[in-house]
DNA sequence: ACAGGAAGATGCGTGCACGCAAGTTTGCGT
DNA sequence: ACGCAAACTTGCGTGCACGCATCTTCCTGT
């Protein structure tokens, strides 16, 4: 379905921006976020400087998008496919949930090194903003009659909170190093996220009930 | 309340903060964003270039500082002295309204310059992000035993509702310049913030009910 | 009152994002 | 099959954000 019959161009298109980050995370890997310009970035792409700017507008932009590639459509089609039976917030904070469970296979030294840099924590934070405006379409369509206005404010406060939950454990991560055993304030991210997402249960549920008013 | 005994070196750097913010408004509102160098600004508050990017990290929110000052002290303080028999979600939309009511005086021409460039209406939005600390403090404060996490995710879904409800009224703005009437979402600002945050309201109750749980 | 130290201001250098104006490729209609 | 228009790539130039090292100014404890 996100698949379209795609012109020719089209595919090309994605080739090189999947390249892009590709280039941009190996490096990254390698040398260290800090260590990796971003003309080598295009060179290793085979691409212009320029040209890799039209496609990211960040350094640590391209090198997270290697990770988070994608994970608009997952959610959103997650939210979709669940039974109609189950709860709007159910459906959602599952979906979520489920999209930053799995660390897949190397994403283990990915997220350390995500983790490590600064610059990188706070990039990676903000890609959640993008799975705002296909959430808002998925909520759309799963429960009928929604506000758009409403579908957007609910899927920004989803955002939203998983913002929190991420920097949350974001920190948690970096302090867990220090002394204090203290703060640790839950252990692993899909706890969080969920205890995070929880108090905006009863917005979720209330707007899937009425649809227009 | 917020304002501290105040040591001599603080209030200087507060001078040196309010002479930036509105030196770059005012340069701004003359030649227009775009031709306000940074130098300039920093020349006309009588600082080094470099000290100005001590203070602000991009022209953008230099100029927009100007208008955005403070107003996470006063949102904070609408909400903790609003009276205790008001629901929270009253408490919280009617602060946030009343405080992006009041155009104030020379108001007018301002935002009338951010919704014309497009980088000063990302900026302009992106503020909104800086009410979510005060904003949860300020509903852990009221409602005696919420839970941190929860006012965090409150306050920043709260932010999240007000950004959509700007966005929206930005584009509208925009948007009526051209032929179609049709789109015109919604009259005034105040209006389309409480649609915004109305979705909200369940949430927030439900939070305030149960302290601890 | 004074000295040590901390917080801030400033200059310099580097890498970067992005507007602009070509040059180049792709897709589409005839 | 062909050529045109739109989309994409690229080089160049400009302004800018920010790390680092240094100097100045203010604060704090004795």
């Amino acid at each position: 379905m996100t698949t379209y019959p795609a012109g020719l161009r089209e595919r090309r298109k994605q080739a090189t921006r999947k390249a892009l980050r590709t280039a941009a995370l190996h490096l990254a890997l390698e040398r260290g976020p800090e260590n990796v310009r971003v003309d080598d970035i295009a060179a290793a792409a085979g691409v212009s400087p320029r040209t890799y700017n039209n496609y990211f507008s960040s350094r640590e932009h391209a090198i997270v998008a290697a990770v988070t590639a994608e994970r608009e459509s997952r959610v959103a089609a997650a939210v979709v496919a669940r039974s109609a039976d189950v709860s709007l917030s159910d459906t959602v904070i599952d979906a979520v949930v489920l999209e930053y469970t799995d660390p897949g296979e190397h994403a283990r030294d990915v997220l350390l090194m995500i983790t490590t840099s600064p610059a990188l924590r706070a990039s990676y934070v903000d890609t959640v903003a993008m799975i705002e405006g296909p959430l808002a379409d998925a909520l759309i369509e799963r429960s009928g009659g929604m506000d758009r206005l409403t579908a957007q404010v609910l899927a920004a406060s989803v955002g939203a909170a998983v913002k929190v939950a991420l920097r949350e454990w974001l920190q948690s991560t970096t302090v867990s190093a220090s002394a204090s055993g203290l703060v640790v304030p839950s252990g692993s991210l899909p706890n969080l996220l969920r205890t995070a997402l929880t108090p905006l249960a009863p917005a979720l549920d209330a707007a899937a009930k009425r649809p227009s008013r």
